[in-house]
DNA sequence: TTGATAAAGATAGTATTACTATCACAAATA
DNA sequence: TATTTGTGATAGTAATACTATCTTTATCAA
C-alpha cells in the first residue's frame, strides 16, 4: 500500500491548485529548486517557466505572483513540521521529552521525504531558513494575516506552546516562547553557515550544538517559574 | 556647546559619502521616511529621487542600488544602539543591571535622537525590525560579509556577548544568546503588533512585556549554568 | 580674474521584471 | 458531437534597475 501524505493548503494562495496537475507540480517542484539556487529576489516566473519548459503565462495561471508562491511554499513547510512533530512526539508521555525531540525536529538537517514526490523537503527547509521571514516581513502581512495565509505557522506555535505549557503549567510566556524556538533554530543554522561570528558554533558547524543551546535555553528558562 | 554624534561607516557601502552633503544627508533623511512608509520592496530610487526633488542618477551618485542603502541604514542603527548602550550602561558595576538596561534598550521604543538631525531613529528602529533581517538573508551574504558590511551588528553581539559572560563566566552560548537577543527583541515587536497569536502579548500591545519575557529567558537560561 | 575641478541637474536609453490579454489547439467530459 | 478546460504561443505594457552623457553651477586655487 503507498500512503501519500496530503497537506490541505489554503485556497486563496493560488488560482488554480498545483496539486492538481503535472504542471501545477513541476512548478512547485522547480520553484523549490530554482529559490534555493539563486535566492528569491532572483527568482522570476519567466525563469521558472524556462526551467520547467512552459510559458511565464502558464506559471501565472497558478499562482498570481511569487510572493504568493513563497508563502505557498513556506505554508506547506510548516504543515508538513506540524506532521512530522505530530508523528514523532507520539505516544510520548512525557512533555520534556516530547519538547526535546521537537527542537530537534526544528533545528535537525531533514531527509527528504520519499512520501511527497514533487517536493524536496531538505531544499524547502533551507529555503525556509532563509527565506522564510520574507513571507510576513511585508507591508501586507496584515492583509495576508486577515486571509489566514499563516495559519500553519501560528498552529505550530500553538502547539508547541502547549507542550511548553505541559511541561510548566505556569510558565508565563508558552507562545512567544515557541515563536522563538522556531526563529531561532532556524536564524542559528543561518548564523552559524553565513555570519558565524554570531554564533558559538562557528568552528564545529555543528547543528547538534544548536539543538543544545536551544535545549539550555528552553529548559533553564523554563524550571525557573 | 554643540556635539554632533557621528557614526564611523564602512566606506564600501556608498559611492559617495551621504554625510558629506545636504543631497547626501536628504537621501538617508528620506529613504528612511520612504522605507518606514512604503516598506522596503516598494521603495524605488526613482521615488526616493522625486520625494527629495532630486534625479534618479542623484541618488545613484551615492548608492549603487537599494540593498546597499539598507545595509547602510542598518549599520548605522546597530553603531548607534552599540553607542547608547555604552553611554547608558557606563558606569554600571553590576554586569546583570548592565544586561537588564541592554535588554530594555533594544526591545523598548526609541524616542528621536535631537543629536543626528537628518537620522530619525524612532522610524529606524522601526525599519530594523521590519527590513532588518532583508540586508543579511540574501545570496550575496558571504560577499558582503567580507567585505564587514556586518560588522557594526557583529560587534554589538560581542559587546552583549561579554556582558553575558561578565553575568556568568561559565555559560557556553554567550554569542547565541546575544543573537537571540536581538533578534526577539525586534521579532517579537513586529509579531506583536503583526502576528499577536505568536506572542503571549497580543491583549495589552506592551513592549515592557516583551522586556520581561526577554529577561526571564535570560536569566533563567543563565541561572542554571 | 581666470581656470580647473567636482557636485548636481537634465535628459535619454536599455534590459529586465511583473504582469495582462488574446488566440489557437488538444484532451477530457457531457 | 459539442463543449468545457488546461495549456502553448505570442504580444504588449508599465515599472524597475540601472548606465551614459551633457550641461550648469558652485568652489577653490593660481
Amino acid at each position: 500500500m503507498k500512503l501519500q501524505l496530503q497537506i490541505k493548503m489554503n485556497e486563496a494562495l493560488f488560482l488554480r491548485n498545483p496539486e492538481g496537475s503535472e504542471l501545477g507540480k513541476n512548478i512547485i517542484k522547480h520553484s523549490i529548486q530554482l529559490i534555493y539556487k539563486n535566492g528569491f529576489e532572483a527568482f522570476t516566473f519567466k525563469k521558472l517557466a524556462e526551467d520547467i519548459g512552459t510559458t511565464e503565462a502558464g506559471v501565472y495561471r497558478y499562482f498570481e505572483n511569487k510572493h504568493k508562491l513563497l508563502i505557498y511554499l513556506t505554508s506547506w513547510y510548516w504543515g508538513w513540521v506540524e506532521f512530522q512533530i505530530s508523528f514523532h512526539t507520539n505516544n510520548i508521555k512525557d512533555p520534556v521529552v516530547k519538547l526535546k525531540r521537537v527542537i530537534k525536529l526544528l533545528a535537525a538537517t531533514i531527509e527528504d521525504d520519499k512520501q511527497t514526490s514533487y517536493v524536496n523537503e531538505s531544499l524547502l527547509h533551507q529555503i525556509v531558513i532563509a527565506e522564510g521571514s520574507k513571507a510576513y516581513l511585508t507591508k501586507q502581512v496584515g492583509e495576508d494575516n486577515k486571509q489566514q495565509f499563516f495559519k500553519p505557522y501560528k498552529d505550530l506555535c500553538a502547539v508547541i506552546g502547549n507542550i511548553i505549557l505541559e511541561c510548566s503549567p505556569k510558565y508565563k510566556y508558552p507562545k512567544s516562547l515557541a515563536s522563538t524556538i522556531i526563529e531561532m533554530a532556524h536564524y542559528q543554522n543561518f548564523f552559524m553557515y553565513n555570519l558565524p561570528s554570531l554564533t558559538d558554533f562557528g568552528k564545529t558547524k555543528e547543528e547538534t550544538e544548536i539543538i543544545a543551546f536551544l535545549n539550555d535555553l528552553v529548559f533553564s528558562g523554563i524550571k525557573k517559574s
